[in-house]
DNA sequence: AATGTCTACATGTGTAGACAAGCAGACACC
DNA sequence: GGTGTCTGCTTGTCTACACATGTAGACATT
């Protein structure tokens, strides 16, 4: 069975990826150990050049998967949380992903004139209004944090006509064209404050992880900027570091 | 001036992604506009192969210093803290970088039996022993976070007859060629203790962020696990994240 | 027993060239 | 004016090959 389409309009290269990511993620579901062949033999094996096959082991080694050994080979990497990497994770997905049912409740959205640290946030000029969306989301029912999302009125207009209780993230996408590639995060701990503490149903005086969100395009334009306030009894922040490759 | 010296043992694309790096950085100083020549021109201009130059571009791009639009051109990303990325860095370096002065004062260093969730972490057996060494890292003379670090026995002897005061870090790389490659870090708020509240010179009941972090080699071998408890009135922490290349 | 050398094989670096596909401007045509 | 099409640029994908360099084992030498 060959892995390789040649019919197909998507290159070898990321077939040879999927394919790969595919065969780790079975080996270690069934914990046997599985190692990886050659850069010639998949070469071989698979028809393609050995270029080719360097750029599919390359992407794997970036998500963590594997790592390369000079002289020695390419080995699979220890079962980690490799599927759970440090990429730009929207709320909904991130609750999915550890199992829960996401929920969200619109509290207010207004359009308004925003004030200047949002408005430097967002780099508009004078008169440039925001929609401000604020929203409780839950995960299995329970309140997990409140968000404050800031976004440029011109780049989404409509927006507060939309569905809000969805997932921002794709809404942007999917209407506006606006893919949210990188963000730059602000993270600290307080103390919830009274109605924060209502809402998100703990006790007063309890610690929160407060976070501030910038995100952009591509391009580096600022498309939003979000703060956000988490209970941290029930949620943990998981980061997965890895050393620069350049270093 | 030519920007490869193809007399160095340094491989090209190092060089000419490292050239381009400054360059940019240097444009971004002066506030000046720059575009990245064309694949072509760049591989004319340095008498190297297109494919050279597109290895050297891929690091640029993955660092976030550049895009690609097919069709159009490689450009400059806005200038963002590009040059603070989401890698591993070591707690010492990570105060210099934001201009203050790093000092550590050893509290405690001991070698006991770990207690089993620790011993899970490092995956250690019945017997096996660690190192438990507790810090109190300064930055300008003021307190910023204690840490608890824990180390096999087995991989650093002789720990604890070396200087603690310096960057464990690379204490453990010049000497036990143990190279810190990737770390899984779980954070949350939660209040100081009281006895934590006076190292750290805060008040009581003040919000902290509590991190537990493990380590590993590029084998996927468990080194470190360290449990931090910083202060967040003097302390942000602030995290770069991307969308996964292979979405 | 320790050391050096050779060999086979692994990944790392680099070249020259080819074709595909996306973008933008020039241009002719209706 | 508006619409196609052509052309020349860009990046994206891929091949085939060459040589450098690191690793490990077999083997001979000391």
């Amino acid at each position: 069975m060959p892995a390789i389409n040649k019919q197909s309009r998507i290159p070898y290269y990321f077939q040879l990826a999927d394919t790969l990511r595919q065969q780790i993620k079975d080996a270690a579901a069934r914990g046997r150990a599985m190692s990886v062949p050659s850069e010639n033999e998949l070469a071989d094996k698979h028809q393609i050049s050995r270029a080719t096959v360097r750029h599919a082991l390359d992407i794997l080694e970036r998500e963590g998967l594997i790592y390369k050994a000079r002289g020695k080979g390419t080995f699979i990497a220890k079962a980690r949380a490799k599927y759970e990497l440090t990429w730009l994770v929207p709320t909904t997905e991130d609750i999915l992903r550890r199992g829960w049912k996401p929920g969200t409740q619109t509290i207010s959205t207004q359009r308004i004139a925003p004030v200047p640290s949002i408005a430097t946030a967002l780099e508009l000029g004078n008169g440039d209004e925001v929609f401000e969306i604020h929203r409780l989301r839950t995960a299995d029912g329970e309140p997990i944090c409140l968000q404050w999302s800031y976004l440029p009125a011109q780049l989404c207009p409509d927006l507060l006509e939309q569905n809000l209780t969805a997932s921002l993230t794709q809404l942007l996408e999917e209407r506006y064209g606006l893919r949210l590639w990188t963000a730059r995060s602000i993270l600290r701990a307080r103390l919830v404050q009274p109605a924060e503490a209502k809402l998100l149903q703990i006790p007063r005086n309890s610690p929160v992880i407060y976070i501030e969100q910038n995100t952009f395009t591509p391009e580096g334009h600022a498309v939003e900027f979000l703060k956000s306030v988490w209970r941290s009894d029930r949620y943990d922040f998981v980061v997965n570091l890895s050393r620069s490759l350049t270093a």
